[in-house]
DNA sequence: CGCCCTATATATAAGTA
DNA sequence: TTACTTATATATAGGGC
């Protein structure tokens, strides 16, 4: 989107990187509330510039709400989420198969999230995180099961809806 | 960027919304990926569908490294940091002076990451009773789906068996 | 939902101040 | 770091499959 097109890969020059980052960082914001408003969603973007500077933005909810969201997604929800990892060398955080117990979790990243979860949340609460983890495990079977039958979702409308959650 | 300009507000049509959402979240992750490369910074960029479902990226770091690093800043620094409104009204809040002392500004950061304010929970709890509501009204689409195919509920032992019907 | 296509709207690399 | 300019590279609205 330039005089030139642009490799992806690290700017080395020290100035050009950070004026790279000062630019791209407004499109990306100035992206992320389009959506926001656009799809009328809760997002949170959270960014640190290559002097370490923290810059985040997040729609009509504070970006604190945004992660607590996040934070208290039930298990499952949280492993049926699309991500984009970069290069397919992501790892998700937890309910890794190669993790045998909860002690190996206790890192830096799980303290974060730590921070916003359980502590003060009703019995009701985890019910409806609950309730919801089994309803969507119950969605998927049932999707999976219609696709052994039609392959291609396209072909009925009701399925179409269907796809839609 | 399309064949007509598009006006920043929220799209009322349900299908539009869900369309425009998945288009432009690709395009919104594609720029943040671009962006956490060409600068080698860390970056988490967190939506929630209009439909509910979780969206997420991260650079190299996994999320939650990201979120920790965020989570663990000193509250002064968090202070400093360059915040993105609603608006994309690009404002800093340095040096606020409506702010008298950081003891409230630090109770506040503390209490949204820990997820304990009432009137939060409250809201949560609302938006779950809806999530369920809509997972249920889902659910009865794609169970409604399958008894078109199998007016008898029958039970397969394998996918071999599946494949031969 | 995801992919294709095309006409337009935007973002932005470089350079300059 | 921020502002402005301009030539180009990209993103995407709308519509179809």
């Amino acid at each position: 989107m330039g005089r030139v097109k642009l490799e992806i890969k690290r700017i080395e020059n020290n100035t050009n990187r950070q004026v790279t980052f000062s630019k791209r960082r407004n499109g990306l914001i100035k992206k992320a509330y389009e959506l926001s408003v656009l799809c009328d969603i809760d997002i949170a973007l959270i960014m640190f510039s290559p002097s370490g500077r923290l810059s985040h933005f997040s729609g009509k909810k504070r970006i604190e709400d945004v992660l607590a969201r996040f934070a208290n997604l039930p298990d499952q929800e949280r492993e049926l989420a699309i991500v984009f990892p970069e290069q397919g060398q992501h790892q998700r955080f937890s309910y890794r198969s190669d993790i045998q117990n909860t002690e190996q979790l206790r890192n830096e990243s799980d303290i974060a999230l730590q921070l916003s979860k359980p502590t003060a949340i009703t019995s009701e609460d985890e019910e409806l995180h609950h309730e919801i983890a089994r309803l969507l495990q119950q969605l998927d079977l049932a999707e999976e099961q219609i696709r052994i039958y039609e392959p291609d979702p396209i072909k009925f409308t009701s399925m179409g809806e269907l796809e839609i959650m």
